[in-house]
DNA sequence: TATTGTTATACTCTATAACTATA
DNA sequence: TATAGTTATAGAGTATAACAATA
């Protein structure tokens, strides 16, 4: 099979390079994702949908933040959301300039269909580690990413 | 749930989703890169560089498709490379179709530049973990990309 | 004055498809 | 016919700044 049609492209130090590496896995993640996930929905707005259904009358702010997405795309993301009619904007007189969101009754059968295929993804995205090493790698980003931290 | 406590989003099953560490694993990357390579390139524009300057003269595609970028990406990004100075395309009799790739003096001189930096990045980055840690991060993402196949 | 969210602009990267020019 | 690269279009995500309403 070493046909050689394709040239050995050479990596050096990069090959070693968290960056890089990142990259290369959020790829292969994401190919995952849309092979088992054919809601018509992106990881990111599913991860929102998720977490909402979680966290019901959340800011929308606390989220964004815990989740790493800026406010002005977090805002975009949720008006798509809305407009799908997976979301609600709650208005509250708590405090008038916030927005709390909720789940509709599609987003909740949404993330509950997600849920099912969740083990099915999982199974795929570890095929190429044993269990103790996909274990260890999710260990190892939770601790370089400080997850667990509310921010 | 009665007090809200503050700002604590729950993330249930999620907080062990592959995709979402990787994601907030690669903005902190990201940031920690923007912080230390201040040459005005994107870490996508960076890796071209690197990449061509270790495989002179080699395809385009064969580089892009390494780096999983995609076709009509990669032409944007070779134009910007190439209109800023860094990088030369070589008409070649060999395949008339075909792009070969090479630094200029000034590419190289960012490569250079962006090695020595390198080091101080690669520090920042495992400042989470152990040495031990760092090295196994790097050795599962490797396992899970698959890399060190061409493709 | 500070905070929450919105709007606007711009750029990177991804995804497709149609196109050219070679092979 | 197939391949290498280009062009065009659309959309997601990021970054920044200016802005309104509210606190």
């Amino acid at each position: 099979m070493t046909g050689k049609t394709e040239d050995t492209v050479e990596l050096g130090e990069m090959e070693n390079s968290l960056g890089l590496l990142l990259r290369l896995a959020q790829v292969k993640n994401f190919n995952a994702f849309y092979e088992f996930m054919n809601n018509g929905l992106s990881p990111g707005e599913l991860t929102v949908l998720w977490v909402v259904g979680l966290n019901p009358g959340m800011r929308q702010g606390t989220i964004a933040r815990r989740l790493l997405i800026k406010a002005a795309h977090m805002t975009k993301l949720v008006n798509r959301l809305v407009r799908n009619g997976l979301l609600e904007r709650l208005d509250t007189p708590e405090d008038r300039r916030s927005v709390f969101l909720t789940l509709t009754k599609d987003g909740r059968a949404i993330v509950n269909r997600h849920k099912r295929q969740l083990a099915k993804l999982h199974q795929t995205e570890r095929a190429a580690l044993s269990a103790s090493e996909y274990r260890q790698f999710i260990s190892l980003l939770k601790k370089y990413t400080g997850s667990g931290n509310t921010q």
